[in-house]
DNA sequence: GAGATTTCTTGATTTCAATCAAGAAGCATA
DNA sequence: TATGCTTCTTGATTGAAATCAAGAAATCTC
């Protein structure tokens, strides 16, 4: 559960794990229902417990995909989560999904309370580095490699679709890049 | 000066200012040194006073550019600077360039002193506003486009080879954008 | 479980930017 | 101001991925 998600982030007493489950709000969403809306201010991290979500952007009438979020990941729009201003992404359940809701607020309030939640801010970390991946000077094979030597689990739970689109490539491309192991 | 760029953050006293004078370390560059190297932790965001720089990464042995920064910005590798992690890209003067250094370590300071300081963390919203432009789904000629849109003095200041690496084109390509308006 | 829709694969063709190449213009250094 | 170096431009060619197309497989829906 949570409790072990946030071991990894950083040392926290059982009283406050009790203070965060207090402040957490579970939700349950069905497949395709959106966390965020474009044009939305990310107001709030959410920890998926269970399915899985990502991160897109309409570009004329497809769906361009910049992020992947899964189970046991936290999943928000940084850029506007730290800095206010309202996105252009909208996160979007891939399933049956259930994640726990931690606000901006919520982890002001945790902070003034005890310093030992400004290791929160860790939660940033996984969707800061996966932006370090995105590298366009890479071959679609070169990107593909990546993905299954970083995070295989990707392949079996999202559509090819979504995945090319994510590695900026075309389900054609992606398909004979398979196949070409 | 920093002054009057202080006051787009957000509202500080003189007494403020004070607080930030005493920290702020003073640089001069000349063309081609680095403000951070490749393998190195940012700790610091450095104030633009004159001059220019970019942030790149060793492809080979070309450099990749990922970043532009002017006079009057703040620059540094924000995911280092916010997760701790090594950074894979060092920053350089692209001429003689006048810098302030403003540490981690003097902002922690600073917000200990005085709550006004958190306003601080919007020096990251530039980077971060930058990086939401980074799209490759565009066309050259968008790119192009969306630069001199966004950002017309770039090409006032950084040589045409810098600029065809940031937006991910090679020098004959963006020659050819820019021949055809 | 039949029918419909979406996803995935495979093939043929096209297109756009990279590469290769070479010459012109601008800058530095001596 | 001559000599080389880097930057920039323009042209010809190539190549890799997009597009177009169609059929197979998987999934959803009633």
């Amino acid at each position: 559960m949570l409790k072990t998600d946030l071991d990894k982030i950083g040392r926290f007493s059982d009283q406050d794990f009790e203070s965060v489950s207090k402040l957490l709000i579970a939700k349950q969403l069905s497949k395709n229902e959106l966390l965020l809306q474009q044009g939305q201010i990310c107001q709030s991290a959410f920890f998926i417990s269970s399915g899985s979500a990502y991160q897109f952007r309409y570009d004329d009438i497809d769906e361009k995909v910049s992020d992947l979020h899964m189970t046991g990941e936290w999943c928000l729009n940084y850029v506007s989560f730290i800095s206010q201003i309202p996105t252009k992404y909208s996160i979007k359940a891939n399933s049956q999904t259930r994640i726990f809701e931690l606000s901006m607020h919520a982890i002001h309030h945790l902070i003034a309370i005890s310093p030992a939640f400004l290791q929160l801010g860790k939660i940033l970390d996984g969707a800061l580095t996966r932006t370090q991946y995105l590298d366009n000077a890479m071959t679609p094979s070169e990107k593909y490699n990546h993905l299954i030597n970083s995070r295989p689990q990707v392949l079996q739970i999202f559509p090819l679709k979504i995945i090319a689109s994510y590695l900026n490539m075309t389900p054609e491309t992606l398909s004979r890049v398979r196949s070409s192991f």
